[in-house]
DNA sequence: TCTATTCATCGTAATATTGCAATAAGCTAA
DNA sequence: TTAGCTTATTGCAATATTACGATGAATAGA
């Protein structure tokens, strides 16, 4: 009941939908564009930039960084975040697996 | 409020993270694995093998189902599921251009 | 020290998602 | 038709997620 059964599940399946989960939210798909984008900018940037709460963008960056997606440091009163660009490779390698599978066996069957 | 603001970010932030979504649960990532691996299969089959109830089986498929990323068709009694290919690699195409932005401007700058 | 600034956390309200029992719908075969 | 099988849908309960006001913590500058 609203509790995912997480033990039916391979440690794969798990990771691939927890990476799955980091994207699923427009809010963190927008964010780690500007990251890219921008390369590094602080907190309050992507308050303005994406126009949702300060407290609500702090979650989403919470999220992000609970993944190590992206990193911050503290900078006097503000805080700088970035990519992650190692964990950002790995987690790339790791999805690219799932979304390559092969393909070639046949035809659309149905 | 818990509602997304879908209206505050670009159409591609909207359709990336609804892709995601797709792969937001284990038991649809556990039906993909499994309907490449098998080609295909019933959707009985999935019961059995990843041990939901039938009905949250049928809502999963249902879910990829609306994305487009796998097809049913009907055969007597039972439904006859595979991976849409083409839909899969469209979707693989954009997400890739999320995914590979480029990470060569610079090293981790905090 | 006091104030202003920036960001994180807490608490709460609302919506979304997950899971399943019960049931409906559709097909096959007797 | 009836019985049996398979899958979809409905309805509900429980957990998860999203959003934000209020507040707290930390720093910089007056």
């Amino acid at each position: 009941m609203g509790l995912t059964k997480t033990e039916k599940f391979t440690e794969e399946q798990n990771h691939i939908s927890t990476i799955a989960k980091a994207f699923a939210h427009p809010a963190r798909v927008a964010i780690l564009q500007h990251l890219f984008k921008i390369d590094t900018c602080f907190c309050g940037d992507l308050v303005t930039e994406i126009g949702l709460a300060q407290p609500t963008i702090s979650q989403h960056l919470k999220e992000l960084k609970q993944q190590g997606l992206i990193q911050g440091t503290i900078e006097g009163t503000s805080v700088c975040y970035c990519i992650n660009k190692e964990n950002w490779n790995a987690m790339k390698g790791k999805l690219s697996l799932f979304l390559n599978q092969d393909l070639t066996l046949s035809m659309n069957c149905c």
